[in-house]
DNA sequence: CCGTATCCCTAGAGATACTG
DNA sequence: CAGTATCTCTAGGGATACGG
């Protein structure tokens, strides 16, 4: 694909990327208050992969507590990206897994990762870089 | 489909999608600390568009506060993510502008923001029928 | 004009203990 | 097993005032 130069993005930018416009910002800030916060994108990440039981998701999310997990389902599943089933067995067993919604945010949130894969280096350099500049 | 187990599927993902490996947790929430923060993704957006000084910013990057855009940016050009600019006139005048690096994070941060733009409505919808439910 | 320095206050998140 | 209930602590962020 040919690469649009900085210029033609910059320019192009206003009128034709709607995601950047004034309106869709409380938007994108409530989106970020949701996937931003410690866990979620780890959740979302771990559930992309299969669906888990809720101590099963607890083992695999490195140390997250039982509350924030908690916390987390809730909020996932308030939003409609995490679907909770409860089946009536005895201990009881609930399923998590991601909804349709949750796997198209799946995709976004691996480029997001993607993107700090790739640049992690050098924004490392960066920062020990501008911390060394001095103090 | 044969019936994978859970863990089968987990060690396939493991190797398969690199965004969401468990090593590159670290770095995903590392970025997402940056950019999940309240100020920098709107910022990030604005300067988008153009290149602003520090007032000019101030002004479209709506109610944000002077200290705030302050910490905000420090922390952008800590990562190089923007470029600081000094003119040394009087009165002082200071650019600021995405680098290479902030202008890659744009692309993924639009990609994030149109996301939300998809869904905002279902989500919000989602949230109105969920906190419907009882209390 | 371009910031930094303070004070303060609330939301996010850990630790711990308890229940269906 | 799958959670909820408290309690506490701290870091993010607003308001305000001052300095280069």
């Amino acid at each position: 694909m040919a690469a649009a130069t900085a210029e033609e993005l910059r320019t192009e930018a206003a009128s034709d990327t709607p995601g950047c416009r004034e309106e869709a910002r409380p938007l994108i800030r409530s989106v970020l208050e949701r996937i931003g916060d410690k866990w979620s994108v780890v959740v979302v990440c771990q559930l992309g992969e299969s669906t888990y039981r809720f101590n099963e998701l607890r083992r695999l999310t490195s140390p997250i507590t039982q509350r924030m997990l908690s916390v987390t389902l809730r909020g996932l599943e308030r939003d409609g990206l995490v679907s909770r089933t409860v089946h009536p067995t005895v201990p009881p067993q609930v399923d998590y897994a991601l909804t349709k919604r949750g796997r198209s945010l799946l995709g976004v949130v691996r480029d997001l990762a993607g993107w700090a894969d790739a640049h992690a280096q050098e924004i490392g350099e960066s920062r020990t870089e501008y911390d060394g500049r001095e103090e």
